[in-house]
RNA sequence: GGCGACAUAGCCAAGUGGUAAGGCAUGGGUCUGCAAAACCCUGAUUCCCCAGUUCGAAUCUGGGUGUCGCCUCCA
């Protein structure tokens, strides 16, 4: 598989240290609120990502944070006059529930931030120890100039930087570019001790603390968000690799922004849309698609017509799958002949899906395999199609789709008994010719939400929320 | 100022040198008692503009226009 490393600007094949084994460390969010849109991108593209590459074989660990220590989440803390444990855990179950709802597997291992204290005052003692940091009144800041590679994965020569650095007034920090990695706690705030006084973690070394806890000095792939390329990626670089004279991450991997009206979807603008405000209105699953039906280095630009488009595009998809299954339960034993031929055909786009996988993650060119795949089961699987066809074509099916982490929804199956007794006696009415009986019962039960459609096989329905 | 991204049909979106995938929407047809689903057909002489390289460019080079991002917390 070849994928765009931000650190060489080019497409690299992915080799992984350990044959056959990749360790990946992706940066989880800061639990103050519900996520939007725009959070959810990372999430949805590297789950596909880590899919991808078990699919193909590898034994993926795949790490994920959770910052729950951090100004915003003492400022939400304040604001509802509660503490920031409570802030954190609340706001890392409601996380839970909307990866859930994404269809976004547990990582192998979700650390906290809370969880690592020691681990990150021992990197910051030893950054001390080198020189690479100096403590100042109760912080203590990382010296950038001492990192002569310092900009190496944003590309930018230190001198650009500090000529673009804000100076505030009253800094402490020896030079405008210097980044705290300890943080002095003021009166109130929650703290832990350490060689420097009551104090928390600054954020970039968390990520450090983690990585190295977790996976190691060096890791394969390290994943995020295209802002975090800048101050934060890069600031883990450099404590990680002046903490342990070892290369930190042998690639990088950040997809693009999703923006709304050509702008960027921030929370600090104010112009975002939550996971769960969209997800009540129609669906998660949309958001999930719209999420893969585009390169993930490429901008989305949300709005509510993409979203509706994407809940069409996924009715396509269902529709495949539910007329497989139902064809299933009638289908009979013994392939028939020509059979062998569909088969041959179906399985070249599971090829043509590979291939674009393969190519830095092209989930737009798989998801056009997979309707490519709809179409000639559509076409080629029916009635008379034997039951090992129909199981094949449908195991083939779910098994791209699960790559992508789509067509996880299982509707509610069970009518009442009264809706079954109206089905019945449409199929009877329909029977005897009587049209006006059947299109009756079929329009009553369409407004109770269950749609009927006559196919040779029977009658099959589905519910309509 | 430094670094970078994007511009392809009504909408979304692939495609990095060989003559424009896929999806949604629209219109027509087939199937159906009628529907639904499905299938078939329908749509960019053309990929923001100009110039250049080439037998050949949406794709490469140069110039330009527009929009946006990072350089400050941000996925």
């Amino acid at each position: 598989m070849r994928i765009y490393n931000t650190m060489s600007r080019q497409k690299e094949e992915l080799v992984p240290m350990t044959p056959g084994e990749l360790k990946i460390y992706a940066c989880g969010p800061t639990v103050y609120n519900y996520i939007h849109i725009g959070n959810a991108r990372p999430i949805c593209v590297f789950d596909v990502l880590r899919r991808y590459l078990e699919y193909r074989g590898m034994k993926v660990t795949y790490v994920q944070n959770f910052t729950d220590i951090d100004d915003k989440i003492i400022n939400k803390a304040n604001e509802e006059n509660s503490d920031y444990l409570t802030v954190s855990r609340r706001y890392m179950e409601e996380y839970k529930k909307d990866a859930a709802g994404l269809n976004v597997r547990p990582a192998t291992i979700h650390p906290l931030a809370t969880e690592n204290i020691d681990e990150i005052i021992a990197i910051i003692s030893k950054l001390v120890e080198k020189g690479y940091a100096y403590a100042v009144d109760g912080d203590v800041y990382f010296r950038t100039n001492k990192f002569s590679e310092y900009g190496k994965l944003s590309h930018q020569p230190l001198e650009e930087l500090q000529a673009g650095a804000r100076i505030s007034v009253g800094d402490v920090k020896e030079d405008p570019m210097d980044f705290a990695v300890w943080k002095a706690a003021k009166p109130g705030e929650p703290y832990w001790e350490s060689p420097w006084g009551h104090g928390r973690p600054g954020w970039h070394i968390e990520c450090s603390a983690m990585v190295r806890r977790y996976l190691g000095e060096t890791i394969d792939l390290h994943c995020g968000g295209q802002d975090l390329i800048f101050p934060h990626h890069e600031n883990e670089i450099a404590q990680s690799e002046c903490c342990n004279g070892a290369p930190f991450a042998r690639y990088w991997m950040h997809n693009g922004y999703i923006n709304v009206d050509n702008k960027k979807m921030s929370k600090s603008l104010g112009n975002f849309f939550t996971v769960r405000d969209v997800a009540e209105k129609y669906g998660y699953e949309p958001i999930r698609y719209l999420m893969v039906s585009s390169h993930y280095r490429m901008p989305i630009n949300y709005s509510v017509d993409i979203i509706e488009q994407c809940k069409a595009s996924l009715e396509r998809l269902y529709n495949c799958r539910d007329n497989l299954r139902f064809l299933l339960e009638n289908a009979a034993e013994g392939q028939k002949e020509g059979e062998e031929g569909v088969l041959a055909r179906m399985t070249q786009y599971r090829d043509q899906f590979i291939e674009a996988m393969d190519d830095d993650l092209n989930t737009a060119d798989g998801l056009a395999a997979l309707f490519g795949l709809a179409r000639e089961i559509n076409s080629s699987v029916n009635g008379e199609s034997s039951k090992e066809l129909c199981q094949k074509a449908l195991a083939l099916y779910m098994e791209l789709a699960n790559v992508l982490g789509l067509l996880y929804v299982e509707k509610d199956n069970s009518l009442d008994a009264e809706i079954e007794a109206l089905i019945e006696k449409r199929t009877q009415a329909r029977k005897n010719r009587d049209w006006a009986t059947a299109d009756a019962i079929r329009d009553e039960l369409k407004a109770r939400h269950v749609v009927l459609e006559d196919t040779p096989q029977g009658v099959k329905w589905h519910i309509e929320e």
